[in-house]
DNA sequence: TCAAAACCTTAAAACATTCTTAAGGGAAAA
DNA sequence: TTTTCCCTTAAGAATGTTTTAAGGTTTTGA
């Protein structure tokens, strides 16, 4: 994330410009909208890492756009509001938004809340799940309530253990795991050296998911220790 | 998380039963510290989710307090403080905290942040990166868990054994190795004298991981008795 | 200063791990 | 029951790592 690309969605025009004076400053690439459908429009072709959302605006409010755009992706959101009662921040919060600036605001104060929520993503160096069940690897993703795989939208067929092996090491993207432990966490039995079994798995998931087998871009190999999905 | 554990850090006893009713309402697990040293070694002891700290306290104050926390482990970290300042806002978020409640506050609201926070935390449902797994000697990181070796940010490719060694020796900075220890550490069985393939590993992480490997900076030689990280 | 001891370097041979393929057995679906 | 799909096994090929061994260099201490 080089230069973060910044959703501001505010019908008051005043309070977008202003922001965008703080936040270009801060080398933030800056997107706006003027109400909640226009914001969801501009997410359908843009990839957006942050959402200034204001709470009151015309056709549909910030809390509804919130929810809706919970349902597609998840990126961190922060509401904006006149009302500065604390109801309206907790109800703000349970929609899904993960903070509140109340109006009047500080600039300087709403910049050091969205440099503290684009640095948590960042350190969770992860994908973030829009659904609990989704664990998504660049254009790969798999869903472990329906037992679907998708590479960039076209469904992809996996057995029973080869569904089972991939959802482990992407479940815990970075870390090794040894064909041991992976015969261990998916048969749950004990493993017997010279069975290269998890191996043809490996094999097989690879045919199905990778552009060029040979050269693995979702589960890689370490050698002497084992594979991961990085 | 069945019952989030949260650990409470403010000198003020009155601001911590306070919260504490607020919060063991909402079903929370309690610890309570009085400075930052107390805070810390309640979180070596206990396994907390969330921490609520003070920014003023005697002894080693919250920010302090914070960073030492961020070297260690990584939760939620809210910070809590008197000073409304927009800067002090700024400091305590780029020390890592993940959140900031100026006091006076409305306990509703900093319920309503840790739930927040508690709900990012568990919807990223991925162990969190702690650096457990994470050894670092000044440009060199190693990480276990993803058998990672980073020079200044650069990949560093190890074989098995390599990895092993140079595992050991950063595991025990400071420790003098003998060939034979080393030996006998990562091959797992008895050593023979006049066996020099200890020495050719080392020669060959010094290739990889130093400037210069005729004057490590790493991997120090201590002559007459054997390696070291310093 | 010199010899001995300890350590370093190199490259090729030996070894180990991983990949690939194909075939057979077994379980589930038609 | 038949068919289809999935899992396992095995063996040779490919790839990558470890060890060996020989000669070189540095350090130490007489």
């Amino acid at each position: 994330m080089a230069q973060p690309t910044i959703l501001l969605v505010d019908d008051e025009k005043e309070i977008i410009d202003l922001l965008e004076i703080y936040l270009k400053n801060e080398g933030y690439r800056l997107l706006r909208a003027g109400n909640g459908i226009e914001a969801l429009s501009v997410l359908q072709k843009e990839d957006v890492d942050l959402i200034v959302l204001d709470i009151m605006m015309p056709k549909m409010d910030g809390i509804e756009a919130c929810l809706k755009i919970r349902e597609q992706k998840h990126m961190p959101i922060i509401m904006l509001s006149a009302k500065s009662q604390d109801m309206d921040k907790i109800l703000g919060l349970s929609t899904g938004a993960d903070d509140y600036v109340s109006k009047p605001f500080n600039p300087l104060e709403l910049v050091a809340r969205i440099k503290s929520q684009l640095r948590r993503y960042t350190r969770l160096n992860v994908q973030r799940p829009n659904k609990e069940h989704e664990l998504e690897i660049d254009e790969l993703s798999i869903n472990t309530a329906t037992h679907e795989v998708k590479l960039d939208g076209r469904d992809i067929k996996l057995t029973p253990r080869e569904f089972a092996i991939l959802e482990l090491l992407a479940r815990h993207r970075g870390t090794v795991w040894s064909i041991e432990k992976i015969y261990e966490a998916v048969w749950k039995e004990a493993y017997f050296d010279s069975d290269n079994t998890v191996m043809v798995h490996i094999r097989k998931i690879r045919e199905k998911i990778e552009e060029n087998p040979r050269k693995p871009k979702f589960i890689k190999t370490v050698w002497g220790v084992g594979y991961k999905v990085e």
